[in-house]
Order: C-alpha cells, then sequence, then structure tokens
DNA sequence: CGGAATCCCTTGGGATACTG
DNA sequence: CAGTATCCCAAGGGATTCCG
C-alpha cells in the first residue's frame, strides 16, 4: 500500500524490532504481524479470500457475495491479491468479457488465517461487546453523573 | 479509535450483527472476520497485544519495545483494548505515576491469533515478496517498455 | 511519568460517470 | 461485464504542546 511517496515514514519504519531470538512464534512477532497485517489486514482483503475459499468466481459473483463492498474497492482488493500471489485472474475474451479468479495455494493457506479469526470472533465477540458495555457505562460519553 | 465520543457515525457502517446462528466457516465468515478486524485490525493492536503476551508493562517500557508507535497511538489503542477487555490498566497513585497493563484472559486468547498470522507470515513473506517483484516486473508502475 | 489536546497531512474508500 | 477515472469526504495517525 505504502509506495515509495513516503512523507511521513520514520526512518527505518517498521522494520526493527528489539527482539533477540527469533523462534517461529516467539517475541519477534511484531515485525512479522505488521508485515501480513499491511498486507491482508486492510478492509477486504480477507473477506474476498474468505470468499473465494476454493471456488473460483467471476467479478460480479463476488461483488454479490461481499455485500457491504463497491467495485472500485473490489477491484483494488483483487489487484493487490494477484500482485502478492494470492489469487489468479483469468480473462476469456469472450464478448461480453468474462473474468474468473481464484486462490493460488499461497492464497489458500490464508483461509487458516480466516478461520482462526473467525473462530476467535464467534468464540469472543460477546465478552468484548459486554466488556464495552460495561466500560462505556463506568466512562459516560459526555456528562458527568446525571 | 475515537473512544467515548459518539460521533464516529460511518455511513454504510455495518452495525448488523447476527452471530446467533453463527456457521463456523461458512460463506458469511465474512461478517465475523470484518467484526474482528475491525477491533484489532489496526495498525497497532495485535502488537500491542503480542508484546505484553503475558508480562505486565509499563506505559513507556511499551513505548520501547514498540518501536514505530507514537505515544499518542499508543494511548488510543491500550485505551481500547481496555474497553473492549482484552488488557487491563493499573494505576499506582505514585509520584511520579506508575502505570501498568496486562492481558486479560480474553486477551490471551488473542495470542493465538498473532501466533498464527506471525507463523504465516514467517512462512510466506519470501513468497509474497517474489510474487510482487516478478507481478511488477511485468506491469512496470509508469513507464511504457523500459 | 502518563497521558490529553491540538494541528494537519496522508490514506482509505464510497459515489458516480465513463469505456472497451 | 469488468473494469477505469474523478471527486471528495472522513478516518488514520504522526508531531508537538500542555497538564496533573
Amino acid at each position: 500500500m505504502n509506495a515509495a511517496k513516503g512523507t511521513s515514514v520514520s526512518p527505518g519504519d517498521r522494520g526493527v524490532v528489539d527482539y533477540e531470538h527469533s523462534c517461529e512464534a516467539g517475541p519477534e512477532v511484531g515485525r512479522t504481524i505488521r508485515d501480513v497485517l499491511d498486507r491482508v489486514g486492510d478492509k477486504w482483503s480477507l473477506l474476498v479470500i474468505a470468499t473465494l475459499r476454493e471456488e473460483r468466481m467471476r467479478f460480479s459473483e463476488l461483488l454479490r457475495h461481499i455485500p457491504g463492498i463497491s467495485q472500485r474497492m473490489l477491484t483494488l482488493t483483487l489487484r493487490q491479491l494477484e500482485r502478492d500471489g494470492l489469487i489468479t485472474r483469468t480473462a476469456y475474451a469472450e464478448v461480453p468479457p468474462r473474468v474468473e479468479y481464484e486462490l493460488t495455494a499461497l492464497g489458500g493457506t490464508l483461509v487458516v488465517i480466516a478461520r482462526t479469526i473467525g473462530d476467535w470472533a464467534i468464540a469472543h465477540h460477546g465478552e468484548i461487546e459486554r466488556s464495552r458495555a460495561r466500560y462505556d457505562a463506568r466512562r459516560p460519553p459526555h456528562g458527568g453523573a446525571e
């Protein structure tokens, strides 16, 4: 996402973490988390991935299956995913044109992430909602005690 | 990110949450993924979670351990995480003041997500880099054939 | 020390219109 | 059908300053 235009890019940016040992899931998680989050942590990427889990779909199909997305964002997201090698784009030289998208093997591995996240959300969103309500009750938005 | 202020009324926001019939991995994974992504999919939340995996840390410690973050974003992120019940904030009435943050049990469950993401990134970021390079080589950013 | 407030530029992303 | 191109507003987030 961040092209070579960085005016607000800090020197060194998010490349360095003072983690000493880099075991597979150890303390260096920070940098890697940022890395993958910059890639698929946007509003739609994981959603697209999850939507075409294993079936190839056309542009308009995806548009219909992902309710909130605009055609612009679908296009941009698909382009980025294609660039990252997570999906393939196949255009048929027909009229009217037909374009199909499909997960690559690499993209398929991301489904695990999607599932993990989905499972977590399903398991804990209730707790979070309650916690939020409690917090907001203690810290009223604007007024004091009324 | 704006805490209790009530001003953020995003048009077209996904306000519908009917997870009652939550299918564990069906086509509507979308909503759940979006849900958790809206919560911890921002630039710093998962990073903070991963950083204070199990040890309580003070504000300035976190600031030092998460290189790229600004004091402002750390504050906002911590507030949100506290509101969501993912961390606890303990302020000691001393001088100079000392504040410590710690993962809650709920927050601890998020570490699984962080690990999954971290593992995935470690395993595949090389492939992605290569794919990007290949893509960019085929589609030059601005110029024609060079 | 730990924040809260302000400033302000950058980015995300929706709406709409046009094209091959 | 499957995009591209513009416009434009709102959210994200860094830098800086002020405060208990």
